[in-house]
RNA sequence: GCCCCCAUCGUCUAGUGGCCUAGGACACAUCCCUUUCACGGAUGCGACGGGGAUUCGACUUCCCCUGGGGGUACCA
């Protein structure tokens, strides 16, 4: 049987790091198995979801290079299947329904914990008459469905990562809700509960592999009675571990930048987040190769070489993968890339060669995209900002003629090459009697009006391009 | 409280009884390269939570403890 199977978020926020983990790991196995990776939205609980979720969610897998087979599929629209599956099970007396309200639920889990037993429900109206369910609609509750749990029962499944992992029927906390109260006059039920949604659709999608996070780890033997109840094939279960914060917990939306979208923004490239997410739990057969695409991975992935340990979520780490994709990506392709950022600092420039060697330029000392900015600063614009450093440099015994000099030089080459560029300034230091070393700091602190930057002769000549190195030596002159 | 899961350098991890004097990567430190800052290269720092058991031999198997996490809804 070929493999299926699904990432399911939920639309109550915007794509989450540990969604979108999830969904790597899920099309992982899908591509190299050869199978279907499905998107469904599970929005059933329609207080909390929102449309423009459905969106960010899309568009930040998109981003990351996450394709689906199918759909996306969303719950809301597949209500009549889960009624007819309430239905099935209500019919074979496998579900009931139960009259007690919120604060009757509530003070029965106060008065366990107060006797220190665990909060459950105590499966009171399991066996109700038909009289005793007439009188309380009669009085004008509204039931909800639960399925009947045996307490009895033991549940086992053999997990993808985890290996066997037991259950008893009495620690799930009494016999569950799968529908909540209806809505409207005249209705059966209300919505369904994630767990039942969960288990119909991925039936009704033939979900071969359930991979998730570990956090749903309790839902599957849940959801493993509902299989049972409607006499349905039990999927494989793989459970993931966590993503967590600095203090070890899961990484939630509290946590500040959790979302997809806030690292795209911050300058990080799908490739390196894709990598890095991917390396958080799982690793290549040959686990010294860290830097890979999605699609080599897709080629070793495995459930077996899944961690079982929780991943704190490490930035720097996160930084170096990025850095690396920046320095090994094309100008061609990186300039386009950076392109925003200048604009967004306000430099710009419509001479798209220049950009390019621009970038070639700051591309090595790229961690993020937004680096950009700070780091072609001293390239645009005419006049300096000389710092306290770059000024003590610049009135230095001998330094106003070495860059008279350079002027004068520059002058007499209209359009300057690597080579002049270098010829320029072993003139100026056989005639000044100086160290070179000298003339090239002080050509930079008149060029740069900094100490530090890239590569000087490049960042001449890019101001060589524009004309700007004279305008700056000029200033340089007057100080 | 109860249930489940987990446990190797600060962090991510390799390790499936002897190959381990525990390997790699990030971070950090030093050095080299270099006009500077980066990049790159080299070196260093640094871990098997504790206790039992099994075994000729345990990081690797089992048990207990400890610690951490997850769950415990008419959320997903």
């Amino acid at each position: 049987m070929s493999v299926r199977v699904r990432i399911a978020p939920s639309p109550t926020g915007n794509l989450h790091i540990g969604t979108a983990r999830t969904a790597i790991f899920n099309w992982l196995f899908a591509r190299r198995h050869g199978g279907k990776f499905i998107l469904r939205i599970e929005d059933t609980d329609v207080e909390r979801s929102r449309v423009e979720y459905t969106e960010n969610i899309q568009s930040g897998l998109t981003w990351l290079g996450i394709n689906w087979d199918e759909g996306p599929f969303f719950q809301s629209q597949r209500l009549d299947l889960y009624r007819a599956a309430i239905q099935k099970l209500l019919a074979q007396g496998l579900a009931y329904r139960c009259y007690c309200t919120p604060e009757e639920l509530e003070q029965m889990r106060d008065g366990q914990k107060a006797s220190n037993q665990a909060p459950r429900y105590d499966n009171r109206h399991r066996n109700l008459t038909r009289e005793q369910q007439e009188a309380f609609a009669a009085a004008g509750r509204q039931p909800v469905i639960r399925l009947k749990i045996d307490e009895l029962r033991e549940i086992v499944w053999q997990d993808l990562v985890r290996g066997e992992v037991t259950w008893k029927g009495s620690d799930l906390g009494g016999d569950m809700v799968i529908a909540r109260t209806p809505e409207k006059e005249g209705e059966e039920f209300g919505q369904p509960l994630y767990n039942l949604a969960v288990v119909v659709d991925d039936l009704d999608m033939a979900i071969t592999h359930v991979i998730r996070g570990e956090d749903h780890i309790a839902n599957t033997a849940k959801q493993i009675l509902l299989y049972e109840g409607l006499g349905a094939k039990i999927p494989e279960f793989a459970h993931t571990p966590l993503i967590l914060n600095q203090a070890g917990r899961k990484l939630s939306k509290r946590d500040g930048v959790t979302s997809i979208d806030d690292f795209k923004q911050m300058g990080f490239v799908p490739e390196a987040m894709a990598n890095y997410m991917a390396l958080l739990g799982w690793t290549q057969p040959d686990s010294t190769q860290e830097i890979f695409s999605l699609a080599e991975a897709a080629a070793n992935f495995s459930l077996e070489r899944v961690n079982k340990a929780g991943a704190k979520f490490d930035i720097s780490k996160l930084d170096w993968i990025n850095s690396q994709y920046l320095h090994q990506m094309p100008a061609e392709k990186l300039v386009d890339l950076l392109i925003p950022y200048w604009e967004e600092a306000g430099y710009h420039s419509d001479d798209r060669l220049w950009l390019i060697q621009l970038t070639q330029l700051i591309a090595p000392s790229l961690t993020r995209l937004q680096d950009a900015g700070p780091e072609s600063r001293l390239l645009f614009g005419e006049s300096v900002t000389y710092s306290e450093e770059a000024r003590d440099l610049l009135k230095q015994e001998g330094v106003q003629e070495m860059m008279q000099g350079v002027r004068e030089a520059i002058a007499a080459w209209p359009n300057l090459t690597e080579t002049e560029a270098k010829k320029i300034i072993d003139q100026i230091t056989k005639t000044q009697k100086v160290k070179k070393g000298l003339v090239m700091r002080s050509l930079r602190a008149g060029l740069m009006g900094e100490l530090h930057g890239p590569d000087l002769i490049q960042s001449w000549l890019l101001l060589n391009q524009k004309g700007l190195d004279l305008i700056r030596l000029q200033q340089a002159l007057t100080l």
